[in-house]
DNA sequence: CAGTTACTTGAACAGTGTTCAGCTTGCCTG
DNA sequence: CAGGCAAGCTGAACACTGTTCAAGTAACTG
């Protein structure tokens, strides 16, 4: 048939608000929602506890928000609101903004780690205000340092890319830590023995495995994800 | 309490065979689920279809695998088996090695799109003996090229980070595609007037889809990822 | 032949997202 | 000021989910 007009929750126009103050408000449903999954994952966001948790029951929701996955994308690009680009006033100064603004995408995810899984189901489809900005900014970020546009579009999602990806295997094991209530050593101690058995037929896992058993997976995943973004910042500063 | 032994599916001892040929066994069962996930996607998997399509009863599949989480982390490590990493011979060769062995992840990560949330909710966090194996087989790549141990593992998680950012986000966009029925040229189409809109505020932004205009975003995304990926192995090969 | 045990089933349970008819309650119009 | 309308909320209901468990079936072992 005809195809419907496509339409998302940043397009469509805003309720009229009758009430002064309905005792539910979009804003006050994102933000509760989030708080949600930042105390108990992705599974534990339920629209009856979500409505519970505001006071009311899971169907009064539905009228402010048409289901769980146009709430989704609301949260999503809210926490996208708690990244940081800073500006570049001098060409120089794009490498350390450049870093600064990964290194912030990055803290984002592992502070809210349900992102990941949310955001692989999602991409970059959503076109929310915040990650506008963002992109905006990056584009400026690389567009500042010297790229043309199509490149520093591609510098900036090769960047980007990276974070997500490293800070999305990060923030799996943040949220399994949080599932389980054991912290980082302790968990390290308890699968070390089932890793080192894994790694047992293979040469250099063994050899890797072998020079890092007492070494801070923490500290690590930090140095690791560090030197991955020089190499990286490196090879695109080659080409300016 | 006393905190439980530490076992996971790949620890565990096999399930001794009574019967020459149980009606199910759990490479079936892991093969029919990669099926479905396929053709329909990561929320299409329910333990009931599964079942059915095995010519069984939901509850049959509990006989073989504990639960849908662990049958998830063997058809995780099931679909790892198609990666391909090169062998390097000589270190001259290991560059084109490391992108053959990135272009191979990024083809199975498109080619199981559902692939990408799971990752995100798991990381790497399953020792399963596919994913073994191709560490063991990246971080050899990498070793070959002359890096030490340690740096040889940054090296290549900087590399398979990446892959699986940008993997993920273009997962995403497959993934909606599959689910909605249409090729990329109609979605891309239907959204253009969407994205342009919310564009608009941002100066960067707004060249970037003017320019982009008429491009193939499908030729886009190859052409960026093997830009990034360039700029990385780049980065890389300067420290050697 | 009997008994054990690998496997399969069906019923049941608690919980999920979502729909919908109906109830309040405040605002706007006449 | 009265009446109506619609914004906003509720409760019941539906179809579906993962998972448990007692009960069954059938093959191998002694």
């Amino acid at each position: 048939m005809a195809s419907e007009e496509y339409t998302s929750v940043w397009t469509r126009p805003k309720r009229g608000r009758r009430r002064e103050q309905p005792a539910l408000t979009q804003e006050q449903i994102v933000a509760e929602a989030i708080k949600l999954l930042d105390a108990d994952g992705l599974e534990a966001l339920t629209m009856r506890k979500l409505g519970a948790a505001l006071g009311a029951v899971a169907t009064a929701v539905y009228w402010h928000v048409a289901n769980k996955d146009e709430l989704l994308e609301l949260v999503v690009d809210e926490v996208y609101g708690e990244v940081e680009v800073p500006r570049v006033a001098d060409p120089s100064e794009w490498r350390p903004a450049a870093e600064a603004a990964a290194r912030s995408v990055r803290a984002m995810i592992v502070r809210h780690p349900w992102l990941a899984p949310t955001l692989a189901d999602v991409g970059m489809n959503y076109l929310g205000p915040n990650l506008m900005r963002i992109s905006d900014d990056l584009l400026g970020t690389y567009l500042a340092a010297g790229f043309e546009l199509i490149e520093a579009d591609r510098a900036a999602n090769t960047v980007l890319g990276y974070v997500i990806g490293v800070a999305s295997v990060e923030a799996a094991t943040v949220s399994k830590l949080k599932r389980t209530g054991k912290d980082m050593a302790a968990w390290q101690a308890e699968v070390w023995p089932a890793a080192v058995q894994a790694a047992e037929p293979y040469p250099h896992m063994r050899a890797l495995y072998a020079a890092n058993s007492n070494t801070d997976l923490e500290a690590g995943g930090e140095d690791s994800f560090s030197y991955g973004l020089a190499r990286i910042l490196d090879g695109l500063e080659a080409r300016l």
